[in-house]
DNA sequence: TCCCTAAAGTGGTCTTACCAGTTGACCATC
DNA sequence: GATGGTCAACTGGTAAGACCACTTTAGGGA
């Protein structure tokens, strides 16, 4: 299967790099950027686009400028959002950061539980309905395990959209995109999900019924299952990483 | 007491304005945004700045750009990250969002017990003597609610540091810059918590043992009776505005 | 020592021009 | 009719230079 050639303009060039440096510790919080003018030299770009790249990283809170003042570095552990957290899954070297991994993991088993219990509570018949038909896809894929995956994910997006909590859809986008980065590392791991594939009717029954703590249960017991599995596997990983 | 004033620059303006207009659905996903040069003459300011405020919107996956094709608006629920939550919070005439100011405090109500637990497992000693300080500062000040409240606060970010989870740092970061733009609204609530200021002491104590259950059942204590409360409280706000 | 001021340096704004990719209409070819 | 090429007219992307607004600092005066 082809896919699109992926195009970097240049502040996003320039984005990048900055932000990696300042995530990888090689600019500590307090460091005073050079002036535009000079970044533009170094970096061998108009001012236009470098100023593009140093406001995303103000957003992002990575940075702070001050007119007339200096650009100096923030803290990003105090200061940045969960947006930043997928650009933290992979080290320069390209290697997975097992902790990172793992936090999303643990935000995610937090997280979900309650996404099932206020689906449950707030869900609509039409929810219900969808969440069987996903069950009934993963049932029919029975070696496919990267479809299993997939279906699993537009499992929980569907309840995220039920729960009617704004916050947890977001957080889910965010959660998805950083897990998408790594989820293939883990897929054999899904083969232990399907076994309990059963959880998944069940949350869909719960939301049927309305029953909130029964889908919570059931959420629980899935990502508790899966949760424990997936930090199994990101051990192996870690292990692997040391030997080399 | 003098604040600050905050000052604006051209682009923070223009990333604003469009940021409302997207969010409030007055350009629906799938929208074309005019091109630049014409967006420049409606807004009358120069490219520069608007391309500024164009990539900031594209970062938080507001917009899409194609170089040579139009500029798209996308659909925030399924695109955007949590970062966007606190300018949720608000809606364009001013008027506080129960629903949104709801899903921070459910969402802060599944993080937190996590949050707790992990403090409790990973925590070193030094961290459970700072709860314990923040603790002790919490009974000296009876009468000042605002000042309790500002304490929990620092309580809870303790905790998420401990947790030596950096998507629960960063979750964390984004949930208290929307919470404090309403918390004020909140404060009497807070003189429930404190009835219940024994709770803290409880995590305090139980990060101390390195008990990982007690931490996130007197957590789970905490939050529910908090997030009942002020959820009461956001109901009543919500039947007053109707009476208007 | 203190305060003021001027100069230098910083980020913020603006204009103009050109490069590069997309779209759609048109047309030749098969 | 379907396919593929060409061209003009868009679109966004890059570039360079000038000037404005603000902060910092160093120097000079009281």
């Amino acid at each position: 299967m082809l896919e699109p050639i992926q195009k970097k303009s240049l502040s996003d060039a320039v984005f990048e790099q900055l932000r990696g440096r300042i995530v990888d510790g090689e600019m500590p919080p307090g460091t005073k950027l050079p002036s535009e003018r000079v970044l533009c030299e170094m970096l061998q770009v108009n001012r236009g686009a470098l100023r593009e790249a140093l406001r995303r990283l103000e957003q992002a809170r990575l940075i702070r400028c001050q007119h007339g003042g200096a650009t100096r570095v923030l803290d990003y552990r105090t200061s940045a959002g969960l947006d930043l957290l997928s650009s933290l899954l992979f080290t320069s070297t390209g290697e997975l950061n097992i902790a990172v991994a793992r936090s999303v993991v643990e935000m995610r088993s937090a997280l979900a539980p309650d996404m099932a219990r206020l689906a449950a509570l707030r869900g609509e018949p039409a929810t219900a309905e969808r969440l069987d038909a996903l069950v009934e896809s993963m049932r029919a894929c029975e070696g496919d395990l990267e479809r299993l995956q997939d279906i699993a994910q537009d499992f929980w997006g569907e309840l995220a959209a039920a729960s009617d909590n704004v916050a947890y859809r977001l957080a889910y986008n965010t959660l998805i995109e950083s897990f998408r980065k790594f989820s293939r590392l883990l897929t054999h791991v899904m083969a232990e999900e399907y076994a309990s594939l059963d959880h998944y009717a069940d949350i869909a029954d719960a939301v049927h019924r309305g029953d909130g703590e029964a889908a919570m249960q059931h959420a629980r017991a899935l990502t508790h299952r899966g949760g424990e599995a997936i930090k199994g596997m990101l051990d192996t990983v870690r292990i692997e990483g040391q030997r080399r």
